[in-house]
DNA sequence: AGATGGTTGTGCATCTGCGCACGATATGGG
DNA sequence: CCCATATCGTGCGCAGATGCACAACCATCT
């Protein structure tokens, strides 16, 4: 049963009781209606129609082809509703990814978007695997870093995340604060375990502290926010992590070149769509004042 | 909504997850797909698949497409199914018309063949109008007198009704039987009310009989074989109801002209089909006999 | 009975859509 | 690191599908 446009043609046909009808219903001439259904009663081996002078009749064949085509034809209105209803307006899905470290900033936003929209159901993926905008895995990405530099990816500039370098007031009391470089090369630090990012703030640290004086590394965000705060070491967080937890102390001011460039990310096809222009919109009005 | 083909290859596409897949199973070029895709997309104006190096995957409205066109394809193979097999077995309604003095033969022959065929739904219309054949309100007609000549009737002789000019026994015992011609002109007679229609038997007896002794006139076959049964005259009556009442006498031996030439007609397009072959091959084997 | 407006059916010119080729790109394996 | 093998995307040439015009037919109305 291939060709579903000869089935649409009968259908109407059916509907319609002649050819000429079908035919100005379907916006097409009537002989390309009679040859519709001339293969398609080919094809099936048995006559839909009865041909007299006042057009065409259903037989029992023709008759059971319109009430499945008429269900269809309902089914597709429906559908052609729902689609270009969903790419006007703000419902269905929205799937937002980002680090995981930046949820403390982005789950409220989120949380307010879907109240202002009832119809949206709000997906925050957040995992250390890059979820692929190109595989339709997530509407809007926010990464960190080098500007992502896919194809069919539209990137734009958020906001630079400023990043403090602290400890514990517990660790303070113990080693005390770092005063100059030298000073900084005895003291114990918090990192990353994974050695393939490079982030302009850890290469400032290589430079001043060898690799042996980081004794706490782990790739689990939370992990390393535990660590620093259980007097572990140093190590650098986000500046909201400071102020949400009183017991950090900023061992060093900091530095221009150490906050990380967020950005934007969104797959060309989605981009022109309300919602994602409604959320990126909604997300930029919330985010002044974040830069450092 | 229209160009249901475009329909069918985007769900082909989310189902397979890519355009060459899509393309194999559809039978077409890959390049066909890409266009049916990009023409459905600019019609809606939305983004039914995200496009990558492995494939195409569906967007929340191509998962809308991929569950609708799933339902519609089911729907249009179990059609598919249907009617190929009612064009094979035998089952569906069948619709059989003819005169209503036929009904005491074909009632029985009818019933056994729905009996033998348990799908079957038998329809069985008699009425005074001509139920036309063209317009697909019956497959099978049995019509009486001159071959019919519509075009796309397929005629076949069927048999001779026998007529039988009778009268009631309390008819005769007042009046007698009529010897000669001449003793006929003087006797009594039920017959038709309507003057358009002429077969033989009713000219056999114009000429005998002057037009006022038709003292019964009526169209209704069972008002007429009551005014017989009552004693009103005399009249042309099938030959089975005379066998089915004792109290009829044949008033004359029948002659050959008087029999009526009973035709079995079918339309074309439906002639060819088993059920109407099954029934026709049925009821010719029922019939033998029935001819005078 | 003739006119009229509707229907279906068919041959021919046109054109849209299809297949084919090639290229570009990403992924996975040795 | 490079090759093999998938994928998509696009220009070109052709053919099958489409539109057009006309013919034939029928029902209905005047």
């Amino acid at each position: 049963m291939d060709n579903w446009d000869e089935i649409r043609t009968a259908y109407q046909v059916a509907r319609m009781g002649t050819v000429s009808g079908a035919a100005d219903m379907l916006g097409v001439h009537h002989a390309t209606v009679i040859r519709h259904i001339d293969a398609l009663e080919g094809r099936l081996g048995v006559r839909l129609f009865q041909r007299h002078a006042r057009g065409y009749t259903a037989t029992e064949a023709g008759s059971d082809l319109l009430q499945v085509a008429q269900a269809t034809e309902d089914q597709f209105t429906q559908l052609a509703g729902r689609i270009k209803g969903r790419g006007e307006g703000v419902s269905g899905e929205l799937v937002v990814t980002s680090l995981a470290q930046l949820s403390p900033l982005l789950t409220p936003v989120l949380a307010d978007f879907q109240r202002e929209n009832p119809g949206l159901v709000v997906r925050f993926l957040t995992g250390e695997r890059l979820f692929r905008l190109e595989y339709g895995e997530a509407h809007v990405a926010i990464r960190a870093g080098n500007p992502p530099e896919q194809p069919d990816n539209v990137v734009q500039p958020f906001f630079r995340a400023p990043l403090r370098l602290v400890a514990s007031r517990a660790y303070v009391d113990r080693h005390g604060l770092p005063q100059t470089d030298a000073d900084l090369a005895r003291h114990w630090f918090v990192g990353r375990d994974s050695a393939d990012i490079r982030p302009p703030f850890v290469r400032w640290l290589q430079e001043r502290v060898p690799p042996g004086q980081v004794i706490f590394r782990s790739d689990d965000n939370q992990a390393l926010l535990d660590a620093v705060r259980a007097g572990a070491g140093i190590g650098f967080l986000m500046q909201w992590h400071v102020q949400m937890h009183p017991d950090l102390i900023e061992v060093r001011p900091s530095e221009d070149d150490w906050s990380a460039p967020i950005w934007l990310v969104t797959h060309v096809d989605l981009h022109r769509t309300t919602k994602v222009q409604a959320f990126l919109t909604f997300l930029k009005e919330r985010a002044k004042g974040w830069s450092c």
